[in-house]
DNA sequence: ATAACTGCAAAATGTTTGCATGTTC
DNA sequence: GAACATGCAAACATTTTGCAGTTAT
């Protein structure tokens, strides 16, 4: 990320807290610098490790409670859906999941979408393509009914 | 799945086993069983509920060596990328990622590949979009390159 | 001044492993 | 009969939480 766009993040992230009530510690804002400034994808471990050369007294508990802070706040966001456990598919065919953001219910997605050719002309520069998938995000039908049900109410 | 896929699919597993010189137990049929025959993606503690109605002993970490034992030999898979840890990112930028099968690391992929419009197109009788994500899997150029040098030794 | 935040330690959750017993080939 | 798999219990790693003291507003 380009310094310029950083500061201007930090800005609202310090109105951001304002606003909330919540407070803008030294602490939060380097746990902020740090994940904005790695392009590796960091965990709460590497973001620890990376904060703590600032600022030794710093625990691992706040750097978790800051990141899910963060990430409810909307600043940054987890990779790739986040899992209390991991799950099994036996459908060995390829295929993509729709996930909804409601009730958590993932269902197969059959679609010609991402044949590999495709993906692998538009990824070329970072690497060869054994597999794609597609993770979609949103409501399934029920919860999308229930919605619209009480948007009506 | 439909019954006769799934018969011929445990008559592979149990040549796979023969093959290989390990067990076809009655509890890794059953897990496999159960497995193929779910439709929800069940997590471990999932799969040990849905087994132990028939097989009341079986243990939970009977399951887990099972799923781990049946994800290696290719009979299911695991949904999403296995994460150890839980990753952040702070680009909130639509883009997408490329996870390398070698090493782990994860690349941001920028593409245009994925409008939120034609996934809808594709998707709409599962439920509505919100996001949309591809999860690329491969060699990134690093471990590629390691590969070709050592093919050629 | 006060409400919110931090650090510590301990808990909770999901998963893995060592070992003696039991089962499959 | 021998090797492999199971169940138990205990270990492990990651993440969360209760509490007393500290800090930002």
């Amino acid at each position: 990320m380009s310094p310029p766009s950083f500061e201007s993040k930090l800005n609202k992230f310090r109105e951001a807290c304002h606003d909330l009530g919540i407070k803008a510690t030294h602490q939060r804002l380097e746990i902020f610098r740090e994940v904005a400034h790695s392009c590796e994808h960091p965990d709460a471990e590497a973001v620890f490790r990376g904060v703590q050369a600032r600022l030794p007294t710093v625990s691992l508990d706040t750097v978790y409670r800051t990141l899910k802070l963060l990430t409810e706040l909307g600043f940054i966001s987890t990779l790739g859906h986040r899992q209390d456990s991991l799950r099994f598919d036996a459908n060995q065919a390829p295929h993509h999941h729709h996930i909804c953001i409601r009730c958590g219910k993932i269902q197969d997605v059959s679609s010609p979408l991402l044949d590999l050719e495709n993906v692998g002309r538009n990824v070329r520069n970072v690497g060869t393509v054994q597999s794609a998938q597609i993770e979609v995000r949103g409501l399934c039908t029920s919860c999308a009914n229930r919605e619209n049900v009480s948007m009506r109410a």
